[in-house]
DNA sequence: GCGCGGCACCTACTTCGGTCGGTGTCGGCG
DNA sequence: CGCCGACACCGACCGAAGTAGGTGCCGCGC
């Protein structure tokens, strides 16, 4: 097998360093390289110790766990980063997600299942909490219901009419889209209109969003 | 601890339904007690079989694996469904999360992290294999960046300004938002100019886009 | 061949959306 | 106090959006 995980764990408290410590260091395969207390020491720590998996507090009083992520996940040969946290706010999770944190997880979380994830994490798999987890199954889903309606919608559409959707889809006016797709204004409102009346909405606006909804940009 | 956990096996090929049901037949706390080759089979084997988790195969010929999930999952004390593919197309994927199923996993998943997944999903965690979770991350990552800058832009405009976006967002005339907030219509006229004029816009669909992208329904 | 429906295109007319200018009100500040 | 800026509100004007109606052009079926 490969040589052992090097983890690196950053918290404020140094309660929580210390018990996260415990729990990882000496199991199989794992070994605790260093700690930091602030999102400002992560660097510096990521730089003498070259750690694989970086566990990551989210509420630090500093430089909080986002921006540290951030910073740590720009870097060569960056370290995956497991976030850690008590709350689990919408905010919190895309937050760390977009920074490039490889697995979200919630502070109750038994320690086996922590351990789990590191090994997870650092073999390039995703890890996220099931509260997580069932949030983002949530969102995909409803968001994929209005897309498959709206898409059906557009369905009756001629071709030259979708791609009129698709500039107002942009917010643009008619004389930009006229000369856009080469025909004169007057044309452009025709297309708009019988777009109207076949998807049975008021006024380009509602185009728009319904467009949107489909995915089109 | 509690009885065993029941599964019904769902799959048009035979020797597929065999693997399963011999990696998870005799496992500690988890008994096959059904089989079923189609989905018009599904309904009448929990019937009589009453699973607690349902391993669901997703292309089948007659009755399709989602169809069946939704089925299934409409009935009282629905058995969880865990859905098992070859195929991770991002139809595939929604689709059967829109059906109510509580895992997704890649056929390619090794035994053990099967077995591990029934448990999980029984208990009522949800299951996704790495690569899903992956996509769902991207997702949700992709999506929440357009939010912050539109929710950023919005923080300019006044109370009632925000009214008059939240209406324009919903595609509605001037008219319409007039009668709705009590107000003329020059007004809400007024009030969209210099919100257009506030965020650097040329057009109520501009609004309307930008809304939806912060978020506002 | 001829009629027919759908499409892309246009003109002329009506309605809606956006700009400009202006009023009254309120709270902050020298 | 008197001034200023921000806000909510309105009326008059004009350009853009949407409607009605009509033309030429395929491709289809009788």
């Amino acid at each position: 097998m490969s040589r052992e995980l090097r983890i690196l764990i950053v918290d404020d408290d140094a309660l929580v360093r210390g018990g996260l410590s415990m729990m990882l260091d000496g199991v199989h395969g794992i070994s605790v390289v260093g700690e930091a207390a602030d999102g400002d020491e992560v660097t510096a720590a990521a730089d003498t110790h070259a750690p694989d998996v970086v566990l990551m507090d989210l509420c630090m009083k500093r430089v909080d766990g986002i921006a540290a992520t951030r910073k740590l996940r720009a870097r060569p040969r960056a370290p995956e980063v497991v976030v850690l946290t008590t709350f689990d706010s919408d905010e919190n999770i895309l937050h760390a997600l977009r920074a490039g944190a490889g697995g979200f997880l919630l502070k109750d979380t038994p320690p086996p299942e922590i351990v789990d994830a590191v090994r997870k994490v650092a073999a390039g798999d995703p890890i996220l909490s099931p509260r997580i987890t069932r949030r983002l199954m949530d969102r995909a889903a409803t968001q994929s219901g209005a897309y498959e309606r709206a898409r059906a919608a557009l369905e009756s559409l001629s071709a030259r009419e979708h791609e009129v959707v698709q500039a107002v889809a942009e917010g643009r006016a008619n004389a930009e889209i006229a000369t856009r797709l080469y025909m004169s204004v007057p044309t452009v409102k025709a297309h708009v209109s019988s777009i109207l009346t076949k998807l049975d909405l008021d006024n380009r606006t509602q185009i728009a969003l319904l467009a949107h909804d489909a995915g089109l940009a």
